[in-house]
DNA sequence: CTAGTGCACTGGTCGGACCAGTAGGCTACG
DNA sequence: CGTAGCCTACTGGTCCGACCAGTGCACTAG
């Protein structure tokens, strides 16, 4: 019935094989991170391409985080180590076109930095115990010092958890939605009126965090986290969101709701 | 002591500029998808700039998947509608780049799932109920007729579940996590001589999670939803990171590990 | 009224040119 | 002899003008 199969032909334009090769390249490990590309007037012998072509490739692997170029730089484009760069631009463009909502993406943090503690607790280290335990004292001292301050120590304690975790995925996720957070709640928090009450009260939740961690109770750690997620930004949710904050707070069976 | 703080200054390309501009104006919604942007020449025209300036700055948008140009088209780039396109891309090079495991992507669609399961069983609507015994009969049917299919019913049944958690960002990142997982085993699940017996275990396993959702008893849904997960994916992760997986499976507080 | 043809556009690629940077070698001065 | 400063040969960023292969639409010939 059927003849040979044909596959649907899509032109491939040059500047995008040039990408795939430059791509194939570095993700294989034959073009590690600090090593340098061939100038782009290198490249246009050898891919034999105009220097335009060259150049649209570069733009594209620029754009995806992998290479770098300066201006005047004697070498060519530089390769860069992975960053979560694209990975964050892509989810904050999702934020703002999808128009994920604030809740939506405190609720995503709340499960990342459960499942994060509730790992931590198993896995952790006593070196990360202890960086947890010194992210906590920087929050301390960051308490007169400013929010800028507590915010750095605060992302201290919560990268030290999610490296605990052992799941690099989680822990570039959290990172990610972390900096979109506070991209769109960080001036409110700096200018809450209460803003040095918000911050002991949350030293003293991270205080039982880091506590539930060194005892090895995780699903304590993680519920604990996800409380003190929801105190600290429900306030900025609106009240309409809340519940569905709140689905994540009661694991016990029977949950009333 | 310290005079005007002075910021760093980045010196900011022109194709930048033009990104910026064309970026905001889709993500603030006066470029809507499906719209058209002016043909090339024309926009070198608007912005003052050479017609290789625009491309360039064409190749990003197109690279970050907000604009798709197409040789020939009367009409200029068109707007496209938000696709995790581009989120996939980013985790699938970091999954390559950062050498991550098998184990860690199941265990953070384990994670993922298992809140959105928890979320559905609160939220879920009987429309959306209605979806997943659907996609669950198709997946009865599939075991006669293929992997493929067995697979695109599958991903039905998740697709509805993290619909049904109300939160947008769990929805794309599962669908996102899942494709890169599939990628990885699609070949060694297709080819499994037991494979017909691991998908009736798996649409067995798929009944208890509805059933869990249909109660309303979250905490037990998200519960089977993850040993789901594991079970049919642990086999190819190495014994040496199962215990990380396992770690996400027993939820009661006196866990003795 | 329709089928076919051409034209006026589109994006993709090319080559050449100029500019402002940068780095490193070279020179001239101390 | 050492160093401060210049000079040059590169780099990437931008511009220009040109050509090609596609595409859609209007126009024309049947």
């Amino acid at each position: 019935m059927s003849g040979p199969r044909f596959e649907p032909v899509r032109t491939v334009r040059a500047y995008e094989r040039i990408v795939e090769q430059v791509e194939e390249a570095i993700e294989s490990g034959a073009l590690s991170p600090g090593q340098r590309l061939p100038s782009e007037r290198d490249l246009m012998g050898q891919f034999s391409v105009s220097r335009s072509t060259v150049r649209e490739a570069l733009r594209v692997l620029q754009a995806r985080g992998l290479v770098r170029s300066r201006p005047g730089d004697p070498n060519g484009a530089e390769v860069l180590p992975f960053s979560p760069d694209a990975l964050q631009r892509s989810m904050a463009s999702l934020a703002r076109v999808e128009g994920l909502s604030l809740g939506e993406l405190v609720q995503f943090r709340m499960v990342l930095d459960g499942s994060a503690n509730l790992l931590a607790a198993r896995l952790r280290t006593p070196g990360q115990l202890a960086e947890m335990e010194a992210a906590i004292e920087r929050m301390r001292e960051a308490v007169t010092r400013g929010y800028d301050e507590f915010s750095a120590a605060d992302l201290a304690f919560h990268d030290a958890v999610a490296r605990a975790s052992g799941n690099k995925l989680i822990q570039i996720c959290v990172e990610v939605v972390r900096s979109i957070v506070l991209g769109l709640v960080a001036d409110r928090l700096a200018d809450a009126p209460d803003r040095e009450a918000l911050m002991r009260r949350s030293i003293r939740h991270h205080e039982e965090v880091l506590a539930a961690v060194r005892d090895g109770d995780g699903p304590l750690a993680a519920r604990l986290a996800r409380r003190t997620m929801y105190d600290y930004y429900a306030g900025y949710v609106p009240a309409a969101e809340r519940p569905a904050l709140r689905a994540l707070l009661d694991q016990p069976h029977s949950a009333p709701e």
